[in-house]
DNA sequence: CCTCTGTGGTTGAGCGTTCAACTACACGAT
DNA sequence: ATCGTGTAGTTGAACGCTCAACCACAGAGG
């Protein structure tokens, strides 16, 4: 393990603070959703960008992509959410590959109950802990890492 | 979702760059360890734990606590990796409901084989990206979300 | 001794993610 | 037309995680 390029003792503090924080973060969130609302946060995700689109509705390639996710991925995740009534999918009548996803008023109405309570995790977790300073410096933290890689990043904005 | 509790513009902005920033650090380094050495990064650091413990042997208790993680994972986990040869169990002599779980010579040059792609990975995707302030800055906002402890010399864990 | 409670650890089912095929269609070239 | 290539999306198996039992033992009290 003495390879000349391991990293100094600093930067493996700031890394394993780094794991533990963004663990608990995850692990937090995941609970408090899957708890309260029987969803995934990943789910939730889902019903949020739909929630967001024209008509509720997206390819679901835009799909993937918003929630940073593989194509694969989102097909399995929209079965359930269909399976569960939260969302419907229909053909594309300009390109018979494609389908889309829309929101019901069932999964618009779960997220609406589930907004509040994940809303709440999320200042819990970060915003009530962090000094107004602080959330800035975060911000411009996350945009240098999303920007300096090749990374599937959202840019809408 | 008119909500008084709503996230703002700006925290939702900040909220989003969180996420599409940890999660495309989560998404690179787990896609570089199973793609370099066969493990995903929850189990390279169950390694990492039992490769700076004494005797590279811990209780699975203890493990589970140094990987933040259940008792089942852990179990889960170990059986895994004793399956690769990784690992090794042993029963405690003084508590016969315990077990050590034993770091082998494979298990420890897996852990040496795959250190250096991983550190490179961590580097590329965190200390490459950002300045050294940003770092410290990091590091405490880290540290306040973990115990809401600041100091950054800090190993009250 | 025996039960009662607590703890260390394991197990199995269910679920979400990944990866590698695979289907189906689009589009351009031959 | 048909061939080849590229794209949209789905599928199934393998795998890791979670959750709720569950087993085996420790320790205290009767």
């Amino acid at each position: 393990m003495n390879d000349a390029r391991w990293l100094s003792d600093q930067e493996q503090g700031v890394w394993r603070r780094y794991l533990a924080a963004t663990g608990a973060v995850n692990d937090e969130l995941e609970r408090q959703l899957q708890r309260d609302s029987g969803l995934p946060h990943a789910y939730y995700e889902v019903l949020v960008s739909l929630s967001e689109a024209p008509d509720r509705t997206l390819r679901m390639s835009e799909l993937a992509e918003r929630s940073r996710s593989s194509r694969s991925r989102m097909s399995h995740a929209v079965a359930r959410l269909e399976q569960a009534g939260l969302i419907e999918r229909t053909g594309c009548p300009s390109d018979k590959r494609g389908a889309f996803a829309v929101l019901t008023e069932k999964g618009y109405s779960a997220l609406v109950d589930a907004a509040p309570g994940h809303v709440n995790a999320v200042r819990g977790v970060l915003f009530d802990t962090l000094t107004p300073t602080q959330v800035q410096q975060l911000s411009e933290i996350c945009s240098a890492i999303i920007g300096g890689k090749p990374a599937p990043a959202d840019k809408s904005e």
